[in-house]
Order: C-alpha cells, then sequence, then structure tokens
DNA sequence: TATTGATCATGC
DNA sequence: GCATGATCAATA
C-alpha cells in the first residue's frame, strides 16, 4: 500500500505536518508495513517508508522522488544531540558521461534543485519503531551554497577525468564528497580514463558532509 | 570518536 | 550492472 502522490507543494507540506511528531513505528502501522529488527540489513527501509508514506512516486528510477513537482525526498538522521548524524547519499556518479557534463546539467545540481530534508531521530540507542520524525521543511540552495557545491563538483570530476590512475578519495571536497556506493568493494565498473583506455573501478556515489547538512538543519531552525 | 571506506536490500 | 534508498564498521 501506498498513499497517492500529492498534487501540490502545499499538499506535500500539509502531509510533513501529519508526520511531524510521529515514530517510525506509527507510520509503518498505518501503511501496513513491517518493522524490522534492524538496519543492519535494511538500510534504505526509513527513506523507502517516508517515500511511501508521502506518495514519492518516482520508485528507483533516477528522477526526483516527486515527479509531478520536482522535489526529491531525502531523510537526515540526526544523533542524541539532534545534528546530522552522518553524511547524506545524493547520487551515483555517472562514470561514462558524467565526465563530459556541465554542473548545470549534472545529476547533483538537478536532485539537489529542491529538496525535501525530514529529520529522523536516528539514536541507536532507540528502537526503531520509537524513533520520531521531525518537521520536514522544503529547501533551495542559496546563490552563495550553489556556489560552493558547484566548485566541489567541479574540482572532483575533474579528478575523475583526468585523474588517470590517481584514487579520488572521500577526504577531497568542502561540502560534496565521492565514496564508494557499490554492493560490496569487488563490484567493479567500466569507464575510461584521460587516455581513453577502458579501465575498471569501483562504483562510486556523492556525498553531502555532515558540516554541510548541519548548516542547512541551522538554518532551517532559525 | 570522527571520518573514510565497505556493505545491505530491492527492482529492472 | 546500475540506479534507488541509506547505515555500518574499520581505521586513522
Amino acid at each position: 500500500m501506498r498513499n497517492s502522490a500529492p498534487q501540490s507543494i502545499s499538499d506535500l507540506e500539509n502531509r510533513c505536518q501529519l508526520l511531524a511528531g510521529k515514530t517510525l513505528g506509527q507510520l509503518a502501522t498505518e501503511l501496513s508495513l513491517p518493522v524490522p529488527d534492524n538496519l543492519l540489513t535494511n538500510k534504505g527501509w526509513v527513506g523507502q517508508l517516508l517515500e511511501q508514506y508521502l506518495g514519492a512516486d518516482a520508485g528507483n528510477l533516477a528522477e526526483p522522488d516527486f515527479t509531478t513537482l520536482d522535489i526529491e525526498l531525502k531523510t537526515l538522521p540526526l544523533n542524541t544531540f539532534g545534528e546530522p548524524k552522518e553524511s547524506t547519499y545524493v547520487c551515483t556518479v555517472s562514470l561514462k558521461e558524467q565526465a563530459r557534463l556541465t554542473w548545470e546539467n549534472s545529476w547533483v545540481k538537478r536532485k539537489l534543485a529542491h529538496v525535501l530534508w525530514v529529520p529522523i531521530e536516528s539514536d541507536t540507542t532507540i528502537p526503531l519503531a520509537e524513533r520520531y520524525v521531525g518537521q520536514a521543511w522544503l529547501w533551495q540552495p542559496t546563490n552563495e551554497q550553489e556556489k560552493c557545491l558547484k566548485q566541489d563538483w567541479e574540482e572532483l570530476m575533474d579528478r575523475l577525468a583526468f585523474g588517470e590512475q590517481a584514487e579520488l578519495t572521500a577526504r577531497e571536497g568542502q561540502y560534496l564528497q565521492v565514496r564508494p556506493k557499490a554492493a560490496n568493494s569487488r563490484v567493479m565498473a567500466k569507464t575510461s580514463n584521460s587516455q581513453g583506455d577502458d579501465i575498471m573501478m569501483n562504483p562510486r556515489g556523492f556525498y553531502l558532509r555532515t558540516v554541510f547538512t548541519k548548516q542547512l538543519l541551522a538554518e532551517a531552525q532559525k
């Protein structure tokens, strides 16, 4: 079972009001979904629960979650202090084409253009079903934020395009970082280096550092 | 203990 | 295999 897609932004905001203050267990019950014992083997469960509850209709397609509104849904795990606990996954790095794309056409920009952030209590000492959902908010990057993201993105893409054998590590990028994103470290994807030779590398994904999401959270709470 | 690198589930 | 949804866990 899943709720229908929201027809407008205010529609979506209304649903977020209903969401705030509920526990994940309550949401799962309303949707007739089982609550897993832990997230170890269900790491995407929270996100998928929220998608269903809010009526995100893109499924696992490479589209914004709310296709009619062009809005991306992201959960924001919070620690005991109400601060972002983990970096936030944005999207997979496209090794074939994205090396030639500009920031304007990039996947990252598109996904981050309009985001619905849903803060979730994620202290591991709290049982999954008893974790509370916070007040969600809609966000669009300010000019300054986008400038920073663009800078990071371009630098990271340069590494991918011209780095040859150089390892691109998660240490690079001020707000954006690139980390392994795969079923496991043995998974390989085909790409090519600056010489045009075919090489294999571990698939990567873009993530937002916690320092960035922390700023967003602070802004939203003003 | 914060961060980087690894891993889990699912659908097509 | 690659895209979606993320969190886990080893290490520096």
